[in-house]
DNA sequence: TGCTTATATAAGCACTTAATTATATAGTTG
DNA sequence: CAACTATATAATTAAGTGCTTATATAAGCA
């Protein structure tokens, strides 16, 4: 159910989290296509926990979603959250990373 | 000088700021007119120096403008500056906050 | 079953941030 | 000029955040 209204507290929250470099990369990468955490690893050339913790908070705020495939889980963009609205406003303007896609279709092993 | 160019790392920043709830408020308020320090003070029941505190920062990344008129400092939404856009687009998110705009003209003393 | 891989979680730490209190600056008014 | 008002700035502190390291969980495969 999305919604158009939206408060002020509500807002906040959302943009606090869209609010950093590493989950707006994160955001860029899932808007091009769903990945598991090992090439997000990959392409952001971060720590697995330190992604991992990150996924978390954007799952917490069911910004993303996540779905199990064999030892492998796949994040996406939840489009159904309730203030998916503002999030795509937002994502209008972040920039494509190329480099980083590359980077996270060379990954291997996962 | 718009822009609708704008790099990942440079919307970063300005989300980090627009995800506050004192600064998001603002905005709110700004919006329906350019204030001075104490009216902002009158409508959040902030402290002054917090209040100028978060108005430096504002005012540092360019999202708002000040002109001083004799003591009072009038605040208001800078809507030159390079990435307005990403700023206006978030803003267009943020429901009018009427009580505060009360409070904000009610005022007494500035 | 035991080993490996993918991911999550927990604990600790460094850094950042937002508030408070105190003080400084600048304009106004007597 | 002195007193007052509006605002800014500085120093301190408490809370929050993001990273690292270490460990736990869960799936796949020999």
């Amino acid at each position: 159910m999305l919604k158009t209204e939206i408060t002020l507290e509500e807002m906040v929250p959302i943009l606090k989290l869209l609010g950093d470099r590493t989950r707006l990369t994160i955001f860029s990468l899932l808007r091009t296509k769903q990945a598991c955490v090992c090439e997000l690893v990959e392409a952001l050339e971060m720590s697995q926990p330190s992604i991992s913790q990150h996924l978390r908070k954007l799952r917490d705020a069911k910004l993303v979603k996540e779905e199990r495939r064999g030892q492998w889980i796949y994040y996406s963009i939840n489009e159904e959250t309730t203030h998916y609205l503002l999030v795509e406003h937002v994502l209008k303007f972040v920039p494509d990373q190329p480099d980083l896609i590359e980077k996270m279709k060379q990954a291997k092993g996962c």
